[in-house]
DNA sequence: GGTAAACTGAACCATATGGTTCAGTATTGC
DNA sequence: GCAATACTGAACCATATGGTTCAGTTTACC
């Protein structure tokens, strides 16, 4: 098997923080440097660094430096194995409420 | 807008763990005590409770202490507020996408 | 050439996380 | 009643997280 646990980790735990949500969002519509977004959430231009770092890391920001401004924008990373993770735990739900059911209604024709 | 937020928080949060994926995918096959999960995933009693503690606070497990025995079972939670916010994510992309070839159209239109 | 702007890195801080051990308590079964 | 089982709670540990300040460095602009 492919080591996508640890991409899951990243994503999963990026995902899991209301500012990195929100800076994400927040590129949806524009780029911005990162003056900008340390601004938009009222935070230390070092904090919102450090944010978006993980958001790099796990693939769902880029950035790039000219000259002394770095721009951030979104990245190529489109959290199709986190959605599948989820659907296949969602189907997993749905066949143990199948057999449950199916359970159910050989109990209830043995029982009655 | 409802605190969805700390929802969300929580189930990332709780997702982005190895250990804790894999308690999921356990217990969608049967039911488990703290001891059987420890020793699934050679843990001791106490770090397999904090985990188990993690995914009942984010409603993703229940458990049930009958006797000397806490039996652990899946939650409620179906995790749609998290594979929602995934959508609309993924959905923003595609606009972003959209937008963009209508840009480069114009722009080549425009070019020729 | 000098000042301001934009970022960066190191250091620090408080708290959280993921694990352990150890010392209980409560139940079960002989 | 006693030993073993199953859990629990407190304490501890190392490292990570989310933030700060402060002291640079680089770039832009008058």
């Amino acid at each position: 098997m492919v080591q996508f646990t640890g991409q899951l980790n990243n994503a999963f735990s990026a995902l899991a923080d209301d500012t990195r949500r929100g800076v994400l969002q927040r590129l949806g519509k524009r780029e911005a440097s990162i003056t900008e977004l340390a601004g938009d959430f009222d935070m230390t231009l070092t904090g919102m660094k450090k944010h978006v770092q993980v958001l790099e890391d796990a693939g769902l920001v880029v950035t790039e430096k000219v000259g002394r401004v770095r721009t951030c924008r979104l990245g190529t990373r489109k959290l199709h194995e986190e959605q599948a993770w989820i659907a296949q735990y969602q189907a997993m739900l749905e066949a143990r409420y199948d057999r449950l059911e199916d359970f159910l209604e050989r109990t209830r024709g043995g029982d009655e």
